[in-house]
DNA sequence: ACCTTTTCTTAACTTAGGTTAAGTGTTTCT
DNA sequence: AGAAACACTTAACCTAAGTTAAGAAAAGGT
């Protein structure tokens, strides 16, 4: 059941035999049905999560009460508000499961960072998920800074058509930062080339 | 001359005598005249720095040949473009002095991840850098996602006040992701209040 | 199969911000 | 000081996207 989690790890940086023995033991499975919060607002991010069923929307309420997505985290990739992670601080967003779900919840921060103590290999792992991370944060950035709505949205179908299959367009609308009137418009004016 | 630098090391996570002394000796100045490059579109970041006297602009150009500026670099603080530098991949951006600059060299990254090897200690302050840049990496994010352009000037004008002395409005403004004559309608449009 | 609820699209109108170009200050250079 | 270059503002017009509300389509429940 672990081993997946583990196959996981290797592919972002090989992790010796050894430090998986620390991990293992360690972790845990939840069960998380659709609609259950993995985080709401408020509160601080202890664990990192390993998706290995379903998939979560990570978002905000804004001024006007209305979601805004962040994020989707899908099966095979970690779940975590990564911010409220690393810096113990309360979350300003919300995780919620958009299907049911299972997770592998890794150990929280405290023990994490023991286990960086313990082993050099471990930490060195442990920066090579902080600079692997921080990629993908940058990648989004460009990503909407660089595009406006229709190229974010065709960028979107080219890298994860899946995400249409299992998301609803409301809130697809929403991670691409516009209104769903706003896609509406957009496939259709797609459709009409 | 290099203490400054130490200083700054210390502030983000403290620095060990033997880790300084193993970076040390590695470190150079260089001056960056008004206007030259750091580092131009093309070009794979390999080093750090970190700026004793002026500022950088880190900016793209779009498809329509308009700078559109990513981040700003002040003096204190390092310059780097850490995507490139992390992933060894050509930067699609430039880097270029925006005053007469100063910049302590720190060693280029296979260098550095030779130092990571030799010393846990400094692997964990790898560890905490990425940490750090991603968090403030994810703050602009959401100062994009979730606030409009009257906000974001108005958020900027609170936390770094100092940048209207040392910037000029065309840069701010495409820092901000807006045009010059819309920045001019905020400033105006606040001012009247 | 039927009703309910949710999801998605469409239309009409509004608004923030983009675009272009002209105009007014400021620096800077000789 | 005067010319040139740059920085900033303003105005007039345009466009992408927001807003609100109504309708069509699909999904779910009984």
């Amino acid at each position: 059941m672990y081993s997946i989690l583990k196959h996981a790890f290797n592919s972002i940086s090989p992790i010796t035999e050894d430090d998986w023995l620390l991990i293992e033991p360690l972790l845990k499975i939840k069960e998380y049905p659709k609609n259950d919060y993995y985080l709401t607002a408020g509160q601080t991010e202890e664990q990192i999560g390993f998706i290995i069923k379903g998939s979560f929307k990570w978002y905000y309420i804004n001024k006007k009460g209305e979601e805004v997505n962040f994020h989707f985290f899908f099966n095979n990739n970690f779940v975590v508000d990564y911010n409220s992670f690393i810096s113990s601080v309360p979350s300003s967003m919300n995780i919620q499961a958009m299907e049911n779900s299972t997770v592998i919840h890794l150990p929280k921060r405290s023990k994490i960072l023991e286990l960086y103590s313990q082993s050099h290999t471990l930490e060195r792992f442990g920066r090579i998920i902080a600079e692997t991370v921080y990629i993908e944060g940058s990648l989004r950035m460009q990503n909407f800074l660089f595009l406006n709505a229709e190229e974010r949205y065709r960028n979107l179908l080219k890298k994860h058509p899946d995400i249409f299959q299992r998301v609803s367009l409301a809130n697809i609308s929403s991670y691409l930062g516009i209104q769903a009137p706003s896609l509406s418009r957009i496939r259709k004016r797609i459709s009409k080339q």
